[in-house]
DNA sequence: GGTTAAAATTGGTACGTATCAATTCTAAAT
DNA sequence: ATTTAGAATTGATACGTACCAATTTTAACC
């Protein structure tokens, strides 16, 4: 456990509120609650907000704050904590065997929409990294991945038949994930359909991201064609005013 | 312009950003910035803060904090702020016509699953509201929703024309929007090739939404079957650790 | 009983202080 | 020139205070 105020204060209203133990769905009051924890005020806002923006928690002026009930009926939308990557992640945590399958990695002068994605100067070099990712010996994304070689200098075929992210966390001290990620929806292509073993019917989502390190530096851009069935991406919006 | 000081302050460091007043991308340190906007460190903290979590900037301890490059190229991906419900409101502004055609208006004995996902009790009633939405003529989604009757009695098929949106905000007094959404793709139904103009071979995107009140209570789940040409999800991810 | 105005409750904003931790900078040592 | 240890910088955490704004509760009034 972390041992942070705020994250401690956190976790354990997250089980409090697992165990129905809040009557009426409703939380004490945040002064009370500082008092109860023997933590100030600040500490109590600090955890209580970033569980409403996960989405586990309401709360409403001068009325109280609220259990979002979604939340403690533990449907499939509720398993991540507040925005999800989906797909690999969740995946490995119920038991599938993800693994990965090298298709193709070269190193070329990156093309325009690339260099500009990554803030790269004319002639500037990127790795291009073709993988099949698979579930159970089951193929289900087709990525697309570009890197500058600046960054990573050392990459090679063997490293890549890993988790980047993995490699990168390690290597770069990037800590967090970062990324803006583009979702959209299209008709498989006769690529798409070999490899991922699609009908002509079924279709393919996209999911396009660019990531970034800890300073802001974008490090990769990688475009996924999902098998349909595997495509889901769960999130809560939160928009004020 | 909103009166409050993290917000001006949010604001007016957005218009330097696009102005580009920042060397090197790097914004003064926090303790500067206190000192020029006359407010205490606090209020610069979160105003930043809530800027990192959009995307929009990024921050390093012992490091300072950066520009993200990408706010600045305006690119497509950067047509929200923060999350982007996309569709409807994105198209809206820019210069496109939406309108509403509703197929059916009718009040139901709650399906199982309905029932469920809005906490209602057996024989509990609710509207489902079949609608098309269209873009300058153009069907692009077709949208199934789901309200309790306890929680709208008033609603009328003359109400539903218009935008549901705007209805709650002034009936509930529902400010903000707060929902579950959930994003996939599917192949394209009869009804959807019918409805939507599409091949066999084009799909769906699928926007499932659980709209909540301020207090945390269910008000309304929305199914969306978007034309794949007009479905497109774009965010900023920050996974902490 | 229903209405209405005052009081209490409850989360939001803003300011300020102290201390810590990650990173960068500086200067001494070799 | 390179290395290295200390100092300075910079964002993060935590505590605390004062006041404000939305909502609910209470109590007075008719």
């Amino acid at each position: 456990m972390a041992d942070l105020v705020y994250k401690k204060i956190m976790q354990n209203l997250k089980d409090k509120i697992k165990a129905n133990d809040f009557e009426a769905n409703r939380l004490p009051d945040e002064r009370t609650l500082s008092d109860e924890y023997h933590v100030s005020r600040s500490s109590i806002k600090k955890a209580l907000s970033i569980l409403a923006q996960q989405g586990v928690i309401f709360k409403k002026r001068g009325s109280g704050t609220f259990v979002n009930p979604l939340y403690l009926k533990n449907k499939s939308i509720f398993r991540y904590e507040g925005s999800n990557l989906g797909i690999t992640n969740n995946l490995k945590t119920e038991g599938y065997h993800p693994s990965i399958k090298v298709l193709d990695f070269k190193v070329i002068s990156a093309p325009a929409e690339i260099k500009e994605d990554l803030f790269l100067n004319d002639g500037e070099f990127v790795y291009e990294i073709n993988r099949l990712r698979l579930l159970d010996e089951k193929a289900i994304i087709i990525e697309t991945s570009y890197i500058p070689i600046k960054i990573a200098p050392s990459l090679t075929k063997k490293i890549v038949q890993g988790s980047l992210f993995d490699y990168f966390a390690k290597e770069l001290h990037s800590t967090g994930t970062k990324a803006f990620m583009s979702l959209e929806a299209q008709p498989s292509t006769a690529d798409d359909q070999d490899l991922l073993d699609l009908k002509t019917t079924e279709p393919v989502g996209i999911m396009e991201g660019i990531f970034f390190l800890d300073n802001g530096t974008p490090l990769e851009i990688s475009d996924m064609r999902v098998h349909y069935k595997y495509f889901s991406y769960n999130t809560f919006v939160n928009l004020p005013d």
